[in-house]
DNA sequence: TTTGAAATTTGTCTGGT
DNA sequence: ACCAGACAAATTTCAAA
């Protein structure tokens, strides 16, 4: 169920616009991509009946909302056991300062990154919500001079791509 | 120009729904706030102009698009000047594989989120695309075992906050 | 600034190619 | 699978409060 999905170029073209402005309608997707408004319809439910699109998010400026002081957490949790990691992974995911939090392989078992208000904000919820509880055994505070979002997420090309004059399967 | 905008309980209510869904209907967004529809067109095209709502993103899912792994790689630049910092992260920011990069304080200059399709393609990337630089002085790859997004991101409440029975100003 | 209703644009469905 | 057209529903505008 969590295996990958045949996409063909249309599709990818599909995601690719949407990516760029989620909120295109239809018939502008239709004449972008090259095909009738309610076959990208017909399309669009596909993907999102396949998983492929989970859904729509909006996306805010964290310095616009008072929180323009953002900061990645390294975390150590000892002993590393299912009924501690619970609870820690559930408690920190509620906190409004999280964004989003990474399970990692490695010495350090997870990282969060955080949007917080200033340095006193930071230092209160290090303080208070990670080295106070008893699972946490260290947190390294690493902050974030900036940050980019990189562009659209594609399925990688085929390992034996077609090259120009390729493969005429006919 | 970065500065934070007041936000009304109106505007808080609309973005808290819009994060849930971000195409909820302005209809539905009406009667959830309890305002009415062209109001909430207003609000939500001033929330765009100040700045506030950068856009609108579609979520997908990395493993259905034959993208199953993802990474964190910590890369020390070295020397870390701005003539050789500058275009390393524009090739980064390039890659198809990169999802986020983050300039940091502390020994590791970024922090590269990446998503690709298996190992044999992140030990490409890892010596193809990073290590093979000459300015990459050192580059730690970390797992991601699972990724949780928390919840909408919304301003810290003021700091001195209305009590419940607080100041009746009439 | 907010509203309610009119005008315009979109989303959705049906049936045909 | 794709497309075109028709209907329903949503968005957007606008005059008035």
């Amino acid at each position: 169920m969590a295996d990958s999905v045949v996409l063909d170029p249309v599709d990818l073209h599909l995601l690719r616009v949407l990516q760029n402005d989620a909120r295109t309608t239809y018939r502008d997707l239709a004449a972008q991509v090259g095909v009738a408004p309610s076959t990208c319809l017909d399309r669009v439910a596909r993907l999102r009946r396949s998983g492929v699109i989970l859904g729509h998010r909006l996306q805010l400026d964290p310095a616009k909302l008072g929180r323009g002081l953002q900061a990645l957490l390294s975390v150590q949790v000892r002993p590393h056991r299912r009924e501690l990691v619970g609870p820690f992974v559930e408690r920190i995911r509620a906190l409004p300062e999280s964004r989003t939090v990474f399970h990692l392989t490695g010495p350090d078992d997870y990282l969060v990154h955080v949007a917080v208000a200033d340095m006193t904000d930071l230092q209160r919820l290090v303080l208070d919500e990670f080295t106070a509880r008893r699972e946490v055994a260290r947190v390294e505070t690493r902050l974030i001079f900036q940050q980019w979002d990189c562009g659209p997420l594609l399925p990688p090309p085929p390992p034996g791509g077609a090259p120009a004059g390729g493969s005429p399967s006919a």
